[in-house]
DNA sequence: ATATTACCAGACCGATCGGTATAGTTAGGG
DNA sequence: CCCTAACTATACCGATCGGTCTGGTAATAT
């Protein structure tokens, strides 16, 4: 049980997961058999089964192990001494490239929920997912975690997800990250101003009913 | 051939894209065997490969419809009458309805798309129904299909039903809804002004790679 | 009357699914 | 030296997958 123990380099879990990772997101989860993560994994299939229950059991890891992949990610892109609005494009921009390169093959979360969508372990990721998203907008713009400005930071950064998966449109994702852009410029102007001076049009659509 | 044929009121073919068309959109089209959608019919198997080629084919269909059903209830929310901006909100309100009373199952072909990611004619189809979607919005907005506000509401739309689907947050969809009204407000005021007017405090992402 | 057409019921196909069981190998710890 | 633990390899399980085939019925068109 100690960490001393030596094993082949890599455990048997790890080749599983990083196996998973690979097939589970650019192919599918479904359309994925065991047979073929256990292949690709070049491990036995007993050794899947000593370390997770099932199927299921693995892809909620493989999602786990998503959710920390996009924290690490956000950090490396993040400058935290670059001003506030290029902190912001740089998630953008790395997900522009990736289409471009045609790298891109969609939030592991929001697949999962589509494959998926009775699986409540699975939604249970995707939410901790979204509270993460939702926590690191809302340090980068420098704003309360429930403010209006990081929910529309927060639809906007979906919106491009789903631009780059289905619509494969770099332009359009590069156009969410204008809109975030001015949703920073108007946040600055709002720090800096007394607070109830902005309400130009806006507030109608509750009336919409 | 003629349509005097009278048959057992609703047509095999009918039935089987009725039954897809349920067990497709909530259950999934992976999760969704050929077996259930027959038995679901009420149908002989046969008189699925009789209609279709093939699954893949069923689902092609599948989607065709859901893109005629897209249309048909975009039209029967629209109000010619009304303002700009209530046609809009309306679409983002039945979003946000369909939410709380948890009937909503996301985007058929965003779904499609991330169920079978190599999967052409999936992907074909799909393209078609952006195509729709964004026509449909430029009409709404009154404003020319490859400007940039009708980019912008396209973005909005899209991540409103994100939302909807991965987050289940009803207040998300509105948030979206009150960013596209605020894009009609904008855009009436560039129609009314001189082009050049508004560039406050824009176009500066270009400057951030 | 006779084809033809559209349909139904269900057996059947090989392949693959997720998952289990058996047996053997390798290595470290008492 | 032997036990345990992690691992490999592979056979096997029942269920279901997408898809085919047979055989029969009822209505239509000629």
């Amino acid at each position: 049980m100690h960490s001393s123990t030596i094993t082949p380099i890599v455990s048997a879990k790890e080749r599983l997961l990083a196996s998973a990772g690979r097939l589970f997101h650019e192919h599918g989860i479904n359309a994925t058999g065991i047979d073929l993560v256990v292949r690709n994994a070049g491990v036995a299939k007993a050794s899947l089964y000593n370390n997770f229950a099932n199927k299921e059991a693995l892809v909620v890891a493989y999602l786990e192990q998503e959710l920390d992949g996009w924290i690490r990610n956000a950090h490396a892109l993040d400058n935290p001494l670059s001003p506030r609005w290029q902190r912001i494009a740089a998630l953008f921009e790395a997900l522009a490239r990736s289409v471009e390169l045609n790298t891109f093959h969609g939030c592991p979360f929001t697949n999962a929920v589509i494959e998926l969508p009775e699986c409540a372990a699975v939604r249970t990721v995707a939410q901790d997912y979204r509270a993460v998203v939702r926590t690191h907008l809302a340090s980068l713009l420098g704003a309360d975690t429930t403010s209006t400005a990081v929910s529309r930071l927060v639809l906007l950064y979906d919106a491009a997800i789903t631009e780059a998966k289905v619509g494969r449109d770099a332009a359009l994702v590069r156009e969410a990250s204008t809109m975030a852009q001015e949703l920073v410029d108007a946040h600055k102007l709002e720090e800096t101003h007394p607070p109830a001076t902005r309400g130009e049009l806006t507030k109608r659509d509750t009336a919409a009913r």
